[in-house]
DNA sequence: ATCAGTTAGGTGAACGTTCACACCGGGCGG
DNA sequence: CCGCCCGGTGTGAACGTTCACCTAACTGAT
């Protein structure tokens, strides 16, 4: 098998098998127009020789694309990355190849910029867009490509509808979900410790999480406190936190995420304050990590997984017209209650 | 901007220009050999066309490779997620393109399958060789294309030594020192909860982590308890674990990675042992939310961005034998003393 | 003046594929 | 018996680059 000479072309193929080479090529592309004995013919030749198509002549022919490219900003996050594991696993199911490209917002000032990141123009794209690189990257690929891409995100029902090259979940939904939860528990108010804005300022009209906590907030009656701005690291959060924990008026804490739940954890042990005995913390995403810290952490469940594979669906649908729309298959989010969450102790 | 038109090729700009498509290439590759007003003329009707060079053709045509294929078999674990950081970080800045490719342990039976992950013969290929799938691809590899590959793993001195396409960490020696941190301690011996190793079966040469901490042992004459494999999942280290958390004779688990150790702090605490009072527990890796576990975990930094980027600079050297070959530079591993370790109780 | 050497640039053929079309023979309806 | 359609196959031109080679024109020394 370990051949160190040069692969294999179509032609090479073709000689051997006595066709020629678009004879070859159909027989690779599964045409039903060629005869049984030329097919085999080919298919022994294919074999002898261990040829393989080449991906990169293909795509360059104008032939199907097999690839996609994903675009994200920060490949640390348990959202994007188990995004990307699941249109991985749902491209190598049909054989396409995964490319993948980091918006650094240290150097995504311009949109050329963005497009540079792509190999090729009109190259299949799926954006990661939960902060303003990507959201950005989202606007330049909509003006430049919109057959060609899709994005990632969390979305309102309203956006969903006008945008047929969405996908996500519906987060405000979810965090107002955790929210009630806690306020049906007993408590007076439910503070939030909230990641990033999509674009970047807080408190914008992309918060999704933030909105849909304030809203069953509003709705119930209650006073809603000012948000508290955490950036995405652990460190950062657990700086942020400090204020609320310090705070004995503060019983709830919904957390934009499972590491910033963490962080809150944390904080309330050195502030010497018992969770959920004094506070009670919730976090989101359902990080595999959340089921073991102790206490257990209450979460709300994201299957960021079928949310990938549903935007490479989707994103085929797109390019290649003839493959019928997915239905989004995905499950909603779901609250999981565990140990972290209680009734106030006052 | 948005021009939904054809995408610039090299001949759009020659003929705009009024030069041969050779010297726009020239121009576009930075050849000395072009006049400056030749030159300021391309560049005016590449930026007036917004041309920008198909990676494609350029590849086809036997150009310099600017791609590298991630060969890995796990992107949800720490380790080979942050050395895919550190590999895409080092690409970007050399304007490479990171293409990712999972070996997925279901469908790597035979030889062929690896090969097929590659989008081309030659492709210059970093493999994370740190299971199963890894090592057999590494294997392959190394057959068929040894001068377009790097494998990033554990190895140990004389491994590296041998093996010029190696780069890695000594794990061996990082657990060693844990080990002997804790025998220090007080503890009367040290016992592991350990990953599983490269070869599949427990216990196999390949065990660099499960080595180390054992030779250590034997060294300090004590008794070197069965190691405890468990799988990479924190669900399946938690059931493993059982066993030893419930032995009161059990002082110090060196746990192979910080999600084991957060599983073994879990099943502590449900046993009513208290970490660190009847029980010290160290981790590996220095995975993120390590410092904000209650109590914070004792872990084994490891650099595994550097040595991504590390990996990175060694293919670029092997594929393209004028750059110098790159010095190790990352650092050792460090030993990160937190709360989860201190003296025995009795 | 002549000639070798340099410098700036052009020409044509790869690279491995697909696409659009042309071709050929046979079965079938008229 | 003629023309038509159609299955099966071949031909040539893309696709956008780079590579290897060739050609002018200009230099400066003989």
């Amino acid at each position: 098998m370990a051949q160190p000479k040069k692969a294999a072309s179509i032609w090479d193929v073709a000689r051997l098998a006595g066709v020629s080479h678009q004879t070859v090529s159909r027989v690779v592309n599964g045409s039903p127009r060629v005869a049984a004995a030329t097919r085999d013919k080919v298919l022994e030749a294919i074999a002898e020789l261990g040829y393989r198509p080449n991906r990169l002549a293909r795509s360059l022919a104008g032939g199907a694309a097999e690839s996609v490219t994903v675009l994200t900003a920060d490949t640390s996050l348990y959202g994007p990355e188990a995004a990307l594991r699941g249109i991985e696993k749902a491209a190598r199911a049909l054989d396409w190849s995964v490319q993948i490209s980091v918006l650094d917002p240290a150097d995504t000032h311009s949109d050329a910029d963005i497009i540079a990141r792509l190999p090729r123009a009109g190259e299949p794209t799926i954006i990661m867009a939960h902060d303003e690189p990507g959201m950005r990257a989202k606007q330049v690929l909509l003006d430049q490509q919109p057959h060609a891409m899709v994005a990632i995100g969390p979305y309102t029902a309203d956006e969903l509808a006008a945008s047929p090259w969405l996908v996500g979940m519906d987060d405000g939904k979810a965090a107002a979900e955790a929210t009630r939860y806690l306020l049906d528990l007993g408590h007076a108010t439910v503070h939030h410790l909230a990641i990033p804005t999509s674009t970047g300022t807080f408190g914008g009209g992309k918060a999704h999480r933030a909105e849909g906590w304030a809203r069953v907030l509003r709705e119930a009656g209650r006073t809603v406190p000012e948000p508290v701005p955490s950036g995405w690291t652990i460190a950062e959060a657990f700086k942020a936190v400090q204020p609320l924990v310090a705070d004995p008026e503060v019983t709830a804490i919904l957390c934009g995420n499972d590491h910033l739940a963490l962080a809150t954890m944390r904080a309330a042990h050195l502030a010497g304050r018992s969770v959920p005995g004094d506070l009670s913390v919730v976090g989101f995403d359902n990080t595999p990590f959340s089921a073991y810290t102790t206490p257990a952490l209450t979460t709300v469940n994201q299957d960021f997984e079928s949310v990938g594979r549903g935007a490479f669906e989707l994103l085929r649908h797109r390019v290649d017209g003839s493959i019928p729309r997915p239905v989004p298959g995905w499950p909603e989010p779901e609250l999981i209650v565990r140990e972290t969450s209680g009734p106030p102790s006052s």
